[in-house]
DNA sequence: CTCGCGTATGTAACCGATTACATCCCCCGC
DNA sequence: GCGGGGGATGTAATCGGTTACATACGCGAG
């Protein structure tokens, strides 16, 4: 491999000089510049990132710590840090599966000398944890974690919000009777969610019964069975509109409806909530809380490479992204395609 | 941040010594390594990737150059990828937007002091122009190229035999005019899946027309575009069945027919290729090609990885990936869920 | 007691860049 | 003609590991 003293040695410089000119560091004769720009295309000169990481301390890469890749919306996010990242001359390290907090530690670990700061999202509890005791001045941006304070950066979506006002519509549309299928209890977007539709409840003067709260796992086969159990109430307590904490599960439940025989929206509406891209595919087409996954991932970037280029300025803090309320057929607006603001 | 020499001079040892208890080269009495172990974990040291690569010249990182990251086919083949890479110790470094040739070669160069090798996926022709300027014993593994021969590593689906298959099926069924929604000219998947749909015409002993070759460009929109295009035929010439190159144009083509208020599989038999995973929830149920991405990825990163470690003794060579066709209602299987193998 | 060998440990060169500091040279003003 | 200043370039230390080689030590055999 061809490195810096090679290509000082065939234009007859030193290597500080072929330094300056691939970093536009220190002055340099126009003339010597050109040669040595010559000689490095000539002989394919790259230089060594491990050796420059070595000495400048930067690695211009940022690390990507995720619970998981399934799904679409993984692939969202990726794009959204990939494109902002890119776009600031900073390469991009993915590592997956890392839920609990001694594998969150290793990987945080592995990762000194490789990152010059971290974009962390997991839904354990444990995992702020471990980005505790990294030492303070490492950037670290939290997504959609619980971890709130002015201890850490952190960027969540507006879960609480967009299940409100969805809810809300609900019960604008005539839904006295609205159950939720929840998800998993110690996801940070779960819980918010269930604060939201709660929240709608009490805002419309309703009292929320636990049996309209039903537990979910975020998975297509966890709403189809949830919606089966909401089926099986009495007339007097059964819903007529089923709002669930993500699309899968409304998938889940519109299936479990078709089986049922009962019609959508007419005898039941239904409501999702991250408008993943099979949402305006199902029949009917449904209504759900649109979430700008890439636009998360970009914020996120943007404000770790603010706390990369500004060091000891950076003020950490938490922030909320909007969401939109995406009306479609399966919550029985009568088809009108609209498409509302969270108030 | 705490280096070897601190724990070294912690320890009361040297830092060849400390060096030899992280890798376990090199005898190292049990006491003197517990010892170093303790201080080690106490300061909480973490080596530092650079110095390591520096010194040894390997990365522990794979890259993946990918054209985009739009789309679930790409979070699936990350997947695919980062498991097997984990499982042996690899980072995942992933750049995006590389499709064509200058920054696809600005992309290879900054990967340097990065990688021990990289996954190349680039629909671009000129792509493994670029790769070739690489050093020959710099792994690289090409993924759904056309590059062919002994020059490159290289993972292909099995387009061809896959779109072979599916038409034989369809017109197994009855349809003596079948059609095709093409991909775009230059891409070899849509380039093998089109040489699969002639190659089963002419098994047939039908001649191909083609005014049933419309071309489109992997988009729902193209999709829907081109079965317009068909449905426009007059009555001889217009085709019974639908073989779209992708999920996306055949779920396009769906939503035309329905406009159109002709019946599938009645009046069109419609089939796409991938089975992504929106596939299942249409209506009717998509038929269409199984591709195994994760598994694609899989296959990819162990072929990489080999290369890696065996350096010289690595066999370059062409592999393929198998595919399954899935028969659902859109074909007009009358609707019994089947699950056939290629030929 | 001494020699020799093997095991445990230390010393220092090296990987390939960056960069503080030294040096050299040219030109200008007096 | 000479001193000074500033621009161009070179020298060498440095980053934090790994590792070839040197060294020291303990023990058994002769």
């Amino acid at each position: 491999m061809v490195t810096i003293k090679d290509v000082a040695r065939a234009a007859r410089v030193s290597v500080a000089t072929v330094s300056r000119v691939h970093n536009n560091s220190g002055p340099v004769t126009e003339g010597t510049r050109r040669r040595v720009r010559a000689v490095a295309t000539r002989l394919g000169y790259a230089p060594h990132a491990a050796a420059r990481t070595l000495s400048t301390n930067r690695t211009s890469t940022v690390g990507v710590l995720l619970p998981d890749l399934y799904g679409e919306f993984y692939s969202e996010l990726i794009r959204g840090i990939d494109q902002t990242a890119q776009r600031h001359g900073y390469h991009l390290l993915v590592a997956s599966s890392h839920d609990r907090k001694p594998t969150i530690e290793a990987a945080l670990q592995s990762m000194r000398g490789r990152v010059d700061g971290l974009l962390v999202m997991s839904p354990a509890p444990g995992a702020y944890g471990a980005v505790r005791d990294l030492p303070a001045s490492f950037p670290v941006v939290l997504l959609n974690s619980a971890a709130a304070g002015r201890a850490f950066d952190s960027l969540a979506v507006a879960n609480a919000q967009g299940a409100r006002a969805m809810v809300r519509h609900l019960i604008a549309l005539g839904h006295a009777r609205v159950a939720m299928i929840a998800g998993p209890a110690k996801n940070s977007d779960a819980a918010g969610r269930l604060r939201g539709y709660r929240a709608a409840l009490r805002d419309a003067g309703v009292r929320a019964t636990p049996a309209w709260e039903i537990p979910g796992d975020f998975t297509e086969t966890s709403g189809f069975a949830a919606c089966l159990k909401l089926l099986a109430e009495r007339s007097p307590l059964r819903p007529t509109a089923i709002f669930a904490a993500n699309d899968a599960m409304a998938i889940g439940a519109l299936s479990a409806l078709r089986e049922a025989h009962v019609q959508v929206p007419g005898d039941m509406a239904v409501a999702g909530f991250d408008d993943i891209p099979m949402a305006r595919y199902m029949h009917p087409p449904l209504s759900t809380v649109r979430v700008n996954i890439s636009a998360l991932g970009e914020r996120a970037t943007r404000r770790l490479l603010d706390a990369v280029a500004n060091g000891r300025q950076h003020q950490k803090r938490r922030e909320t992204l909007p969401v939109t309320l995406v009306i479609r057929e399966s919550c029985g607006g009568r088809g009108q395609p609209a498409t509302a603001s969270p108030p």
